[in-house]
DNA sequence: CTGATCTACAACCATATGGTTGTACGTTAG
DNA sequence: CTAACGTACAACCATATGGTTGTAGATCAG
């Protein structure tokens, strides 16, 4: 399964948005519960806008969602968007074990005449 | 195992690096062969020094180690570096995991007094 | 030796990124 | 209704990023 139809700007925005430990941190809290945005931003010294954008650009990589609930805005994991990642990862070391495999068949073919 | 010992920035490097789809190829020919620098400057159309700016992310990321060989400086890829950053997005999706199974637990554990 | 090749690195530029503060607007509580 | 809350967004700033060109040092070929 060679991981959907993404884009190489989807991969850049994906891997780009991993790239950062507070939206990593943001990442994992929201995995494990709901919480507005403004709920994630107490648990960071920054201000609330910089924590809005950090949820922005996790959302424009698909790695959260947004969703109304009254004044507040709730942000949920998106599970597949990280099994994607994981996945594009998952394709570079099948290369590498088809490599290591035909080295490993060039090493033991050698015909015994 | 918890991966490592990575510090956040080694993180936010190896996610930085994988964040551009020129690197992305760079990695994917130098998993499978060998490659000098120029080289791998000959499939692009930015110039060498470009090339050789990339390289130089990937290796501060650890997804390439540099090899120098009479004036060439051999690239080839670190499969290590690539498992990391596949194990931190396992993590993810064992919270999740664990976070699905809880929420089973609690749907299944009504007393049936 | 000389010239071509491979690399390194500095300087520069445009744009992106991560942060700030301030303003405005819908929603909820009292 | 009014005040407080949660959000959105613009403007601004410093620094990082991705690209360029140019210069210079090793190394190899002839």
């Amino acid at each position: 399964m060679v991981v959907d139809q993404l884009s190489d700007a989807d991969v850049d925005r994906l891997f780009q948005a991993l790239a950062d430990a507070t939206r990593r941190d943001i990442i994992a809290r929201v995995i494990t519960g709901e919480y507005s945005v403004s709920a994630l931003a107490t648990h960071y010294t920054m201000s609330f806008a910089a924590v809005q954008k950090h949820v922005a650009v996790l959302e424009r990589a698909s790695l959260v969602t947004k969703e109304k609930r009254g004044r507040e805005q709730i942000v949920r994991g998106n599970r597949e968007a990280v099994q994607r990642a994981r996945q594009l990862l998952d394709e570079y070391e099948m290369i590498w074990r088809q490599r290591v495999d035909r080295i490993a068949d060039i090493l033991t073919e050698e015909p015994e005449e």
